[in-house]
DNA sequence: GCTTAATGTTTATGCCGTAAACATAGCAGC
DNA sequence: GCTGCTATGTTTACGGCATAAACATTAAGC
């Protein structure tokens, strides 16, 4: 048979970065899609690709959700980041990177949902090398001035407190209100030390 | 036909409490199985009940998980409230029942992410007329002697610690260590008052 | 240029939720 | 006591899913 171009855009055999493409097209369906609505088919669909090219880059769904999730722990990170540079000498900045953490959450549901409720198996704990982790270990060794084991005690109160107040509003608990963020980080009355 | 109990119990047509046992067989189920792998072709097989009996008792899925959702809830509350009566004239009666609110959900885990994670159009609120919710409050008021704002504020302060601590030791972000949950919930170190 | 490995496709299996049509049986009124 | 209605199950069927196995195509190295 002969390869002529019969259509505009030939479709190559071969897709060039499906993997690419498939964690791409991933990321962008999370942004209406929860998670657990997400089927390789319809990403493969997406991408014009077969159902089960898929298997060709992720071993399963798992995986694949796996490479999401690091995409997400990443972007958290770096997006806190931002918020800790814009309040440095804040006398709040460790506030304004939990503050940053919940808003984070509010804008990416299905992806925050994914980072921290799909890693069974998948990757690894927020506690390894990523940004977010780090950000978190810092401020509050800061906010302690040095104090090795309050540091350790006020991060998991820290961590607790964000991830809480993130995950009832996501789940509709509580409703997503800017000022209602405000009032639980509050430097005042939040912690005494 | 003759109806002759060729086995030693004839299974009736009807079952008598379809709706009871199917809830039954999923509190049961969620003991070992998390929320997302549960199916109600397996429910109504280990009921001994045809696939698709299931709907003569609940419109979908959905309103099944709602049904278990609603049991859990209940027995969170009565959990918190045993340990509150426990703690009763403690000077930290309302820790108390935050720590029991952690330790409910990881002896229950799956019944927990339902609770709080499959409410999206199921149940209403945690703030309904829930046990759970009342103790909530009560204990809120008092810590902060009546001062309603200061109430108000206190109870998502709480409400975010205990469920972010929950979530993150469910989701192996956080060890499930027992002391570790009597160090982030301490009263002398974790709000300011 | 031929071989080979990487990358896609086709086909198939066995789950799932759920809709529609049909079967059974308890019960209400005559 | 018979009749018919309604609640409750069953059968059958459909489309979607993850995934496995066999096959097709193509790029890259010798």
């Amino acid at each position: 048979m002969v390869t002529v171009s019969t259509s505009p855009q030939t479709r190559a055999y071969h897709h060039g970065d499906l993997r690419t493409a498939l964690v791409a097209a991933g990321l962008k369906a999370l942004e209406t899609t929860p998670v657990e609505d997400l089927s390789l088919r319809a990403l493969a669909r997406e991408v014009g690709v077969s159902p089960t090219a898929v298997y060709r880059h992720f071993p399963d769904k798992q995986a694949l959700l796996g490479a999401l999730a690091a995409e997400g722990i990443e972007q958290l990170g770096q997006y806190q980041q931002a918020a800790a540079a814009a309040a440095e000498g804040n006398s709040d900045a460790f506030g304004a990177t939990g503050r940053a953490y919940v808003r984070w959450a509010l804008a990416n549901p299905a992806l925050f949902r994914l980072v921290f409720g799909q890693c069974r198996d998948v990757g690894p704990s927020i506690f390894g090398d990523n940004l977010a982790a780090r950000l978190l270990q810092d401020k509050a060794l800061r906010a302690v001035r040095g104090d090795e084991a309050g540091a350790q005690q006020l991060m998991v109160q820290a961590w607790a407190v964000v991830h809480g107040l993130a995950m009832l509003m996501l789940d509709g608990q509580l409703p997503q209100d800017d000022a209602l963020i405000d009032r639980v980080i509050d430097p005042r009355t939040l912690f005494a030390r």
